[in-house]
DNA sequence: CGCGAGCTTGACGTTGTTCAACTAGAGTGG
DNA sequence: CCACTCTAGTTGAACAACGTCAAGCTCGCG
Protein backbone atom coordinates (compact mmCIF):
# COMPACT_ATOMS: atom_id res chain seq x y z
CA UNK A 1 0.00 0.00 0.00
CA UNK A 2 2.53 2.68 -1.13
CA UNK A 3 2.65 5.52 -3.04
CA UNK A 4 5.73 6.79 -4.89
CA UNK A 5 5.94 9.74 -6.06
CA UNK A 6 8.85 11.34 -7.79
CA UNK A 7 9.18 14.95 -5.50
CA UNK A 8 10.04 18.56 -6.50
CA UNK A 9 11.71 19.64 -3.87
CA UNK A 10 11.35 23.26 -4.91
CA UNK A 11 8.21 23.21 -3.84
CA UNK A 12 8.68 21.23 -0.54
CA UNK A 13 8.50 23.30 2.58
CA UNK A 14 10.17 21.52 5.25
CA UNK A 15 13.79 22.53 4.90
CA UNK A 16 15.32 19.17 5.44
CA UNK A 17 19.38 19.32 5.36
CA UNK A 18 20.15 17.32 2.85
CA UNK A 19 17.73 20.23 0.41
CA UNK A 20 19.15 23.33 1.63
CA UNK A 21 22.87 22.45 1.69
CA UNK A 22 22.43 21.28 -1.45
CA UNK A 23 20.48 23.95 -2.86
CA UNK A 24 23.28 25.87 -1.15
CA UNK A 25 25.93 24.55 -3.46
CA UNK A 26 25.86 23.38 -7.09
CA UNK A 27 22.75 23.14 -9.56
CA UNK A 28 24.67 19.92 -10.59
CA UNK A 29 24.61 18.31 -7.62
CA UNK A 30 20.70 19.10 -7.03
CA UNK A 31 19.31 17.56 -10.08
CA UNK A 32 21.15 14.26 -8.85
CA UNK A 33 19.10 14.48 -6.00
CA UNK A 34 15.73 13.37 -7.44
CA UNK A 35 14.39 12.06 -3.55
CA UNK A 36 11.35 9.55 -4.20
CA UNK A 37 8.40 10.20 -1.71
CA UNK A 38 6.95 6.85 -0.22
CA UNK A 39 3.37 6.53 1.87
CA UNK A 40 3.58 4.01 4.65
CA UNK A 41 0.53 2.30 6.65
CA UNK A 42 1.49 1.51 10.46
CA UNK A 43 2.72 -2.14 10.54
CA UNK A 44 4.80 -1.27 6.78
CA UNK A 45 8.12 -1.96 7.15
CA UNK A 46 10.24 1.24 6.04
CA UNK A 47 13.49 -0.39 6.11
CA UNK A 48 14.64 -3.60 6.47
CA UNK A 49 17.46 -5.18 8.44
CA UNK A 50 19.74 -7.42 6.52
CA UNK A 51 18.91 -5.53 3.36
CA UNK A 52 21.11 -3.21 0.93
CA UNK A 53 21.15 0.57 2.11
CA UNK A 54 20.35 2.11 -1.25
CA UNK A 55 18.71 5.40 -0.17
CA UNK A 56 19.03 8.13 2.94
CA UNK A 57 15.45 8.33 4.53
CA UNK A 58 14.18 11.08 5.86
CA UNK A 59 11.21 10.74 7.98
CA UNK A 60 8.34 13.92 6.51
CA UNK A 61 5.38 13.02 8.44
CA UNK A 62 4.43 10.21 10.88
CA UNK A 63 5.95 8.19 13.55
CA UNK A 64 7.86 5.03 13.01
CA UNK A 65 10.13 2.79 15.64
CA UNK A 66 13.48 1.71 15.43
CA UNK A 67 14.26 -1.95 16.16
CA UNK A 68 16.35 -4.81 16.14
CA UNK A 69 14.78 -8.30 15.02
CA UNK A 70 15.53 -10.96 17.07
CA UNK A 71 14.61 -14.21 17.13
CA UNK A 72 11.14 -15.93 16.78
CA UNK A 73 9.47 -12.72 17.31
CA UNK A 74 11.49 -10.71 20.04
CA UNK A 75 12.59 -7.77 19.15
CA UNK A 76 14.14 -4.72 20.37
CA UNK A 77 12.90 -0.91 19.78
CA UNK A 78 15.33 1.26 19.64
CA UNK A 79 13.88 4.48 19.57
CA UNK A 80 10.75 5.89 18.05
CA UNK A 81 11.61 8.37 15.34
CA UNK A 82 9.55 11.83 14.92
CA UNK A 83 8.92 14.17 11.52
CA UNK A 84 11.88 15.59 10.38
CA UNK A 85 14.50 13.09 11.50
CA UNK A 86 16.96 10.65 9.43
CA UNK A 87 15.57 6.62 9.42
CA UNK A 88 18.94 5.67 7.82
CA UNK A 89 21.42 7.51 9.76
CA UNK A 90 23.15 4.57 10.87
CA UNK A 91 24.31 3.10 8.37
CA UNK A 92 25.19 6.87 6.26
CA UNK A 93 28.41 5.82 6.92
CA UNK A 94 29.90 2.54 7.00
CA UNK A 95 27.57 0.19 6.22
CA UNK A 96 26.53 -1.89 3.66
CA UNK A 97 23.31 -3.23 4.75
CA UNK A 98 20.73 -1.98 7.75
CA UNK A 99 21.54 -3.93 11.03
CA UNK A 100 17.85 -2.54 12.29
CA UNK A 101 14.50 -2.67 10.75
CA UNK A 102 12.32 0.72 11.18
CA UNK A 103 8.53 -0.15 11.00
CA UNK A 104 5.67 2.69 10.72
CA UNK A 105 4.02 3.18 13.79
CA UNK A 106 1.00 5.44 12.15
CA UNK A 107 0.97 6.48 8.41
CA UNK A 108 3.80 8.20 7.38
CA UNK A 109 5.13 10.05 4.63
CA UNK A 110 9.18 9.53 3.43
CA UNK A 111 11.61 10.88 1.48
CA UNK A 112 14.50 8.64 -0.11
CA UNK A 113 17.43 10.02 -1.61
CA UNK A 114 19.91 7.76 -3.30
CA UNK A 115 22.76 7.01 -0.74
CA UNK A 116 25.51 7.88 -3.13
CA UNK A 117 24.53 11.23 -3.92
CA UNK A 118 24.15 11.94 0.03
CA UNK A 119 27.59 10.80 0.11
CA UNK A 120 28.96 13.00 -2.12
CA UNK A 121 27.42 15.68 -0.63
CA UNK A 122 28.96 15.14 2.70
CA UNK A 123 32.26 14.53 1.63
CA UNK A 124 32.46 17.64 -0.08
CA UNK A 125 30.37 19.39 1.98
CA UNK A 126 31.64 19.70 5.87
CA UNK A 127 29.19 21.74 7.22
CA UNK A 128 26.51 19.11 6.19
CA UNK A 129 28.97 16.25 7.72
CA UNK A 130 29.49 17.82 10.71
CA UNK A 131 25.35 17.67 11.27
CA UNK A 132 24.83 14.53 10.05
CA UNK A 133 27.92 13.86 12.81
CA UNK A 134 25.82 15.82 15.25
CA UNK A 135 22.30 13.70 14.75
CA UNK A 136 24.34 10.37 14.61
CA UNK A 137 26.29 11.41 17.83
CA UNK A 138 22.68 11.76 19.45
CA UNK A 139 21.23 8.39 18.20
CA UNK A 140 24.23 6.64 19.05
CA UNK A 141 24.32 8.05 23.17
CA UNK A 142 20.28 7.15 23.13
CA UNK A 143 21.55 3.39 22.42
CA UNK A 144 24.05 3.26 24.37
CA UNK A 145 21.41 4.48 27.19
CA UNK A 146 19.16 2.10 26.11
CA UNK A 147 21.75 -0.79 26.13
CA UNK A 148 22.50 -0.31 29.97
CA UNK A 149 19.04 0.08 30.87
CA UNK A 150 18.24 -3.24 29.16
CA UNK A 151 21.00 -4.96 30.70
CA UNK A 152 21.23 -3.65 34.29
CA UNK A 153 17.38 -3.17 35.06
CA UNK A 154 15.06 -5.72 36.45
CA UNK A 155 11.42 -5.15 34.35
CA UNK A 156 10.28 -2.93 36.48
CA UNK A 157 12.95 -0.35 36.15
CA UNK A 158 13.07 -0.84 32.33
CA UNK A 159 9.22 0.12 32.01
CA UNK A 160 9.26 2.78 34.17
CA UNK A 161 12.16 3.98 31.96
CA UNK A 162 10.23 3.35 28.69
CA UNK A 163 7.05 5.33 30.50
CA UNK A 164 9.44 8.61 30.88
CA UNK A 165 10.76 8.07 27.40
CA UNK A 166 7.55 8.17 25.98
CA UNK A 167 6.42 11.24 28.05
CA UNK A 168 9.50 12.95 27.12
CA UNK A 169 8.47 12.12 23.31
CA UNK A 170 5.24 12.87 23.11
CA UNK A 171 6.12 15.76 25.40
CA UNK A 172 3.36 15.59 28.03
CA UNK A 173 2.99 13.64 31.09
CA UNK A 174 -0.16 12.40 29.44
CA UNK A 175 -0.13 10.88 25.96
CA UNK A 176 -2.03 8.32 24.13
CA UNK A 177 0.80 6.50 22.63
CA UNK A 178 0.68 4.68 19.04
CA UNK A 179 2.18 1.40 20.73
CA UNK A 180 0.40 -1.48 20.95
CA UNK A 181 1.09 -3.60 24.72
CA UNK A 182 3.70 -5.70 22.67
CA UNK A 183 4.94 -2.74 21.01
CA UNK A 184 6.00 -0.84 24.32
CA UNK A 185 6.98 -4.31 25.44
CA UNK A 186 9.64 -4.22 23.12
CA UNK A 187 10.85 -0.79 23.88
CA UNK A 188 11.95 -2.32 27.37
CA UNK A 189 12.88 -5.95 25.87
CA UNK A 190 10.27 -7.28 27.66
CA UNK A 191 7.19 -10.05 26.87
CA UNK A 192 3.96 -8.77 26.47
CA UNK A 193 2.29 -10.29 29.33
CA UNK A 194 5.24 -8.89 31.43
CA UNK A 195 4.38 -4.85 30.14
CA UNK A 196 0.56 -5.47 30.77
CA UNK A 197 1.33 -6.64 34.04
CA UNK A 198 3.63 -3.39 35.44
CA UNK A 199 1.32 -1.59 33.98
CA UNK A 200 -1.61 -2.88 36.37
CA UNK A 201 0.86 -2.34 39.14
CA UNK A 202 2.28 0.93 38.09
CA UNK A 203 -1.72 2.29 38.26
CA UNK A 204 -2.70 -0.15 41.35
CA UNK A 205 0.54 1.50 43.15
CA UNK A 206 -1.28 5.03 41.40
CA UNK A 207 2.09 5.92 39.84
CA UNK A 208 0.36 6.16 36.65
CA UNK A 209 -3.51 6.13 34.84
CA UNK A 210 -4.15 3.66 32.57
CA UNK A 211 -6.82 4.36 30.00
CA UNK A 212 -6.71 2.23 26.62
CA UNK A 213 -3.29 3.30 24.57
CA UNK A 214 -3.76 7.04 26.87
CA UNK A 215 -1.27 6.79 30.11
CA UNK A 216 -0.88 9.71 32.34
CA UNK A 217 1.82 10.12 34.77
CA UNK A 218 0.84 10.73 37.95
CA UNK A 219 4.27 10.50 40.10
CA UNK A 220 6.80 10.73 37.82
CA UNK A 221 8.79 11.52 41.00
CA UNK A 222 8.67 8.08 41.93
CA UNK A 223 8.74 7.01 38.43
CA UNK A 224 11.74 8.22 38.22
CA UNK A 225 13.15 6.43 41.42
CA UNK A 226 12.06 3.39 40.09
CA UNK A 227 13.59 3.64 36.64
CA UNK A 228 17.19 4.38 38.24
CA UNK A 229 16.57 1.61 39.91
CA UNK A 230 15.70 2.14 43.59
CA UNK B 1 51.59 4.65 39.28
CA UNK B 2 51.32 6.93 36.45
CA UNK B 3 54.24 8.39 34.33
CA UNK B 4 53.13 11.92 32.80
CA UNK B 5 55.40 13.07 30.08
CA UNK B 6 54.87 15.95 27.98
CA UNK B 7 55.51 14.59 24.32
CA UNK B 8 57.05 15.75 21.99
CA UNK B 9 55.45 14.05 18.51
CA UNK B 10 57.99 15.26 16.15
CA UNK B 11 59.86 12.27 17.68
CA UNK B 12 57.04 9.56 17.76
CA UNK B 13 57.14 7.15 15.18
CA UNK B 14 53.40 6.24 15.71
CA UNK B 15 52.19 8.11 13.07
CA UNK B 16 48.77 9.10 14.31
CA UNK B 17 45.66 10.82 12.73
CA UNK B 18 46.03 13.89 14.92
CA UNK B 19 49.54 14.33 14.59
CA UNK B 20 49.96 13.30 11.09
CA UNK B 21 46.66 15.71 9.95
CA UNK B 22 48.29 18.84 12.00
CA UNK B 23 51.35 18.41 10.91
CA UNK B 24 50.24 18.86 7.16
CA UNK B 25 48.32 22.19 8.40
CA UNK B 26 49.18 25.24 10.27
CA UNK B 27 51.59 25.07 12.12
CA UNK B 28 49.98 27.03 15.08
CA UNK B 29 47.69 24.37 15.75
CA UNK B 30 50.75 21.72 15.95
CA UNK B 31 52.01 23.64 19.06
CA UNK B 32 48.54 23.76 20.53
CA UNK B 33 48.30 19.71 20.33
CA UNK B 34 50.34 19.20 23.29
CA UNK B 35 50.06 15.89 23.98
CA UNK B 36 50.53 14.49 27.70
CA UNK B 37 51.79 10.77 27.78
CA UNK B 38 50.65 9.06 30.37
CA UNK B 39 51.29 5.11 31.92
CA UNK B 40 48.38 2.92 33.22
CA UNK B 41 49.60 -0.47 34.53
CA UNK B 42 46.78 -3.34 34.51
CA UNK B 43 43.44 -2.90 36.22
CA UNK B 44 44.20 1.13 36.27
CA UNK B 45 41.49 3.24 35.15
CA UNK B 46 42.25 5.28 31.87
CA UNK B 47 38.57 7.40 31.73
CA UNK B 48 35.90 6.89 33.97
CA UNK B 49 31.96 6.59 33.29
CA UNK B 50 30.50 10.30 34.14
CA UNK B 51 33.98 12.20 34.54
CA UNK B 52 33.95 14.73 32.20
CA UNK B 53 35.73 14.69 28.55
CA UNK B 54 38.89 17.20 28.41
CA UNK B 55 41.14 15.14 26.45
CA UNK B 56 40.63 12.61 23.58
CA UNK B 57 42.70 9.53 24.39
CA UNK B 58 45.09 7.46 21.74
CA UNK B 59 46.04 4.30 22.69
CA UNK B 60 50.04 4.03 22.03
CA UNK B 61 50.62 0.63 23.18
CA UNK B 62 49.17 -2.49 25.68
CA UNK B 63 45.67 -3.12 25.65
CA UNK B 64 42.58 -2.01 27.41
CA UNK B 65 38.69 -2.85 27.79
CA UNK B 66 36.16 -0.27 27.46
CA UNK B 67 32.61 -1.25 29.43
CA UNK B 68 29.88 -0.01 31.15
CA UNK B 69 29.98 0.31 35.08
CA UNK B 70 26.32 -1.09 36.13
CA UNK B 71 25.12 -1.58 39.46
CA UNK B 72 26.99 -3.92 42.18
CA UNK B 73 30.00 -4.69 40.03
CA UNK B 74 28.08 -6.37 37.20
CA UNK B 75 30.01 -4.69 34.43
CA UNK B 76 29.87 -5.03 30.63
CA UNK B 77 32.41 -4.46 28.67
CA UNK B 78 31.35 -3.25 24.85
CA UNK B 79 34.94 -4.09 23.38
CA UNK B 80 38.89 -4.42 23.66
CA UNK B 81 41.30 -1.86 22.28
CA UNK B 82 43.83 -2.69 20.16
CA UNK B 83 47.40 -0.03 19.85
CA UNK B 84 46.90 2.98 17.53
CA UNK B 85 43.06 3.65 18.46
CA UNK B 86 41.36 6.04 19.79
CA UNK B 87 39.90 5.08 23.41
CA UNK B 88 37.30 8.21 23.56
CA UNK B 89 36.02 8.01 20.33
CA UNK B 90 32.18 7.82 21.26
CA UNK B 91 32.42 11.04 23.09
CA UNK B 92 34.23 13.01 20.70
CA UNK B 93 31.43 14.69 19.08
CA UNK B 94 28.33 15.27 21.50
CA UNK B 95 28.67 14.35 24.97
CA UNK B 96 30.01 16.16 27.78
CA UNK B 97 30.92 13.11 30.32
CA UNK B 98 31.71 9.78 29.37
CA UNK B 99 29.38 6.99 29.21
CA UNK B 100 31.75 4.13 30.03
CA UNK B 101 34.85 3.27 31.70
CA UNK B 102 37.54 2.36 29.69
CA UNK B 103 40.55 -0.09 32.11
CA UNK B 104 44.09 -1.36 31.21
CA UNK B 105 44.38 -5.02 30.59
CA UNK B 106 47.89 -4.99 30.84
CA UNK B 107 50.42 -2.39 30.85
CA UNK B 108 49.38 0.55 28.58
CA UNK B 109 50.85 3.59 27.47
CA UNK B 110 48.52 6.12 25.94
CA UNK B 111 48.52 9.79 24.44
CA UNK B 112 45.94 12.52 25.87
CA UNK B 113 45.23 15.49 23.29
CA UNK B 114 43.11 18.27 24.55
CA UNK B 115 39.59 17.94 23.40
CA UNK B 116 39.29 21.19 22.20
CA UNK B 117 42.17 21.18 20.18
CA UNK B 118 40.78 17.91 18.46
CA UNK B 119 37.93 19.54 17.56
CA UNK B 120 39.52 22.45 16.33
CA UNK B 121 41.33 19.89 14.33
CA UNK B 122 38.13 18.45 12.51
CA UNK B 123 35.92 21.47 12.56
CA UNK B 124 38.55 22.63 9.91
CA UNK B 125 39.79 19.50 8.54
CA UNK B 126 37.35 17.60 6.30
CA UNK B 127 39.49 14.78 5.67
CA UNK B 128 40.07 14.27 9.60
CA UNK B 129 36.56 14.58 10.59
CA UNK B 130 36.05 12.16 7.75
CA UNK B 131 38.68 9.54 9.41
CA UNK B 132 37.35 9.73 12.93
CA UNK B 133 33.77 9.58 11.48
CA UNK B 134 34.60 5.81 9.83
CA UNK B 135 36.09 4.95 13.19
CA UNK B 136 32.98 5.86 14.94
CA UNK B 137 30.69 4.14 12.82
CA UNK B 138 32.93 1.33 13.05
CA UNK B 139 32.52 1.11 16.91
CA UNK B 140 29.20 1.71 16.55
CA UNK B 141 28.49 -1.01 14.36
CA UNK B 142 30.43 -3.26 16.89
CA UNK B 143 28.40 -2.17 19.85
CA UNK B 144 25.09 -2.70 17.58
CA UNK B 145 26.13 -6.15 17.07
CA UNK B 146 26.98 -6.55 20.77
CA UNK B 147 23.52 -5.25 21.95
CA UNK B 148 21.91 -8.00 19.94
CA UNK B 149 24.08 -10.62 21.20
CA UNK B 150 23.11 -9.80 24.67
CA UNK B 151 19.84 -9.31 24.27
CA UNK B 152 19.15 -12.23 22.06
CA UNK B 153 21.40 -14.80 22.73
CA UNK B 154 21.75 -17.80 25.52
CA UNK B 155 24.51 -17.75 27.68
CA UNK B 156 26.13 -20.54 25.60
CA UNK B 157 25.80 -18.66 22.59
CA UNK B 158 27.31 -15.48 23.93
CA UNK B 159 30.26 -16.86 25.44
CA UNK B 160 30.83 -18.61 21.73
CA UNK B 161 30.54 -15.38 20.56
CA UNK B 162 32.80 -13.99 22.35
CA UNK B 163 35.44 -16.82 22.09
CA UNK B 164 34.82 -15.92 18.78
CA UNK B 165 35.80 -12.05 18.94
CA UNK B 166 38.55 -12.96 20.98
CA UNK B 167 40.61 -15.21 18.50
CA UNK B 168 39.52 -12.54 15.83
CA UNK B 169 41.60 -9.53 18.32
CA UNK B 170 44.27 -11.91 19.17
CA UNK B 171 44.73 -12.85 15.19
CA UNK B 172 44.98 -16.76 15.73
CA UNK B 173 42.82 -19.70 16.57
CA UNK B 174 44.71 -20.31 20.18
CA UNK B 175 45.70 -17.27 21.95
CA UNK B 176 46.63 -16.08 25.48
CA UNK B 177 44.31 -13.62 26.50
CA UNK B 178 44.76 -11.27 29.10
CA UNK B 179 41.34 -11.83 30.61
CA UNK B 180 40.34 -12.98 34.09
CA UNK B 181 37.21 -15.45 34.04
CA UNK B 182 35.06 -12.54 35.24
CA UNK B 183 36.49 -10.04 32.37
CA UNK B 184 35.61 -12.75 30.06
CA UNK B 185 32.18 -12.89 31.49
CA UNK B 186 31.88 -9.06 31.14
CA UNK B 187 32.33 -9.19 27.61
CA UNK B 188 29.28 -11.63 27.37
CA UNK B 189 27.33 -9.92 30.43
CA UNK B 190 27.22 -12.83 32.08
CA UNK B 191 28.35 -13.94 35.84
CA UNK B 192 32.11 -15.21 36.48
CA UNK B 193 30.44 -18.69 37.59
CA UNK B 194 28.81 -19.57 34.27
CA UNK B 195 31.49 -18.34 32.22
CA UNK B 196 33.67 -20.89 33.88
CA UNK B 197 31.09 -23.39 33.16
CA UNK B 198 30.55 -23.11 30.13
CA UNK B 199 34.45 -23.14 29.31
CA UNK B 200 34.31 -26.43 30.26
CA UNK B 201 31.62 -27.23 29.11
CA UNK B 202 32.90 -26.20 25.21
CA UNK B 203 36.42 -28.66 26.64
CA UNK B 204 34.56 -31.76 27.17
CA UNK B 205 32.68 -31.35 23.90
CA UNK B 206 35.91 -31.10 22.45
CA UNK B 207 35.13 -27.65 20.73
CA UNK B 208 37.77 -25.84 22.35
CA UNK B 209 41.46 -26.50 24.66
CA UNK B 210 41.38 -24.34 27.79
CA UNK B 211 44.89 -23.63 29.73
CA UNK B 212 44.82 -21.46 31.70
CA UNK B 213 44.36 -18.27 29.95
CA UNK B 214 45.16 -20.01 26.60
CA UNK B 215 42.63 -20.71 24.97
CA UNK B 216 42.56 -23.22 21.80
CA UNK B 217 39.24 -22.68 19.23
CA UNK B 218 39.52 -26.63 18.12
CA UNK B 219 36.30 -26.56 15.83
CA UNK B 220 35.23 -23.49 14.94
CA UNK B 221 32.70 -24.02 12.48
CA UNK B 222 30.84 -25.80 15.68
CA UNK B 223 31.63 -22.54 17.77
CA UNK B 224 30.03 -20.48 15.06
CA UNK B 225 26.75 -22.40 14.34
CA UNK B 226 26.57 -22.14 18.56
CA UNK B 227 27.03 -18.19 18.27
CA UNK B 228 24.67 -17.84 15.91
CA UNK B 229 22.42 -19.34 18.29
CA UNK B 230 21.72 -22.93 17.10
C1' DC C 1 54.01 -23.89 55.70
C1' DG C 2 50.40 -20.60 55.36
C1' DC C 3 48.01 -17.19 52.73
C1' DG C 4 45.39 -15.07 49.13
C1' DA C 5 43.73 -14.47 44.44
C1' DG C 6 41.75 -16.58 40.78
C1' DC C 7 39.29 -20.50 39.43
C1' DT C 8 35.88 -24.30 39.78
C1' DT C 9 31.70 -26.88 41.11
C1' DG C 10 27.23 -27.86 43.26
C1' DA C 11 22.86 -26.40 45.35
C1' DC C 12 19.45 -23.12 45.54
C1' DG C 13 16.66 -18.92 44.59
C1' DT C 14 15.00 -15.25 41.61
C1' DT C 15 13.57 -13.29 37.57
C1' DG C 16 11.24 -13.20 33.66
C1' DT C 17 9.34 -16.09 29.75
C1' DT C 18 5.98 -19.12 27.97
C1' DC C 19 1.73 -21.39 27.72
C1' DA C 20 -3.00 -21.42 28.20
C1' DA C 21 -7.33 -19.61 29.12
C1' DC C 22 -10.36 -15.87 29.36
C1' DT C 23 -12.33 -11.08 28.27
C1' DA C 24 -13.71 -7.01 25.73
C1' DG C 25 -14.47 -4.53 21.71
C1' DA C 26 -14.63 -4.01 16.66
C1' DG C 27 -15.84 -5.53 12.37
C1' DT C 28 -18.68 -8.74 9.27
C1' DG C 29 -22.21 -11.12 7.19
C1' DG C 30 -26.63 -13.47 7.37
C1' DC D 1 -30.19 -7.64 15.41
C1' DC D 2 -27.57 -11.44 16.57
C1' DA D 3 -24.08 -14.95 16.24
C1' DC D 4 -19.15 -15.12 14.46
C1' DT D 5 -14.59 -14.16 14.39
C1' DC D 6 -10.50 -11.60 15.00
C1' DT D 7 -7.39 -8.86 17.42
C1' DA D 8 -5.58 -6.71 21.57
C1' DG D 9 -5.39 -6.97 26.20
C1' DT D 10 -5.32 -9.41 30.68
C1' DT D 11 -4.39 -12.89 34.28
C1' DG D 12 -2.66 -17.13 36.49
C1' DA D 13 0.45 -20.97 36.80
C1' DA D 14 4.33 -23.75 35.30
C1' DC D 15 8.81 -23.59 33.76
C1' DA D 16 13.52 -22.39 32.22
C1' DA D 17 17.47 -19.73 32.42
C1' DC D 18 20.67 -17.40 34.99
C1' DG D 19 22.54 -15.42 39.04
C1' DT D 20 23.96 -15.99 43.78
C1' DC D 21 25.81 -18.25 47.64
C1' DA D 22 28.87 -21.26 49.66
C1' DA D 23 32.54 -24.27 49.75
C1' DG D 24 36.61 -26.18 48.06
C1' DC D 25 40.55 -26.22 44.98
C1' DT D 26 45.15 -24.76 42.88
C1' DC D 27 49.06 -22.30 42.29
C1' DG D 28 52.35 -18.78 43.21
C1' DC D 29 54.59 -16.31 46.72
C1' DG D 30 56.27 -14.72 51.09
Amino acid sequence: MKFKTQVDCTHCNISCDIYSIARSKKKKILSEIQPIQVEYKRHEIICKQGKEVTHAIYLVSGSAKLYIEGINNRNITLYILNPNSYIGLLSFFESVSYSYSVAALEDCKICMIDIQAVKQLYIENHEFLLRLNKAFSKSVASILKKFININQKNIRGRVADSLLYLSQFYESDSFTMKLSRKELGELSAISEENTVRLLTEFKNEEIISVEGKTITLRDKKLLKQIADFG
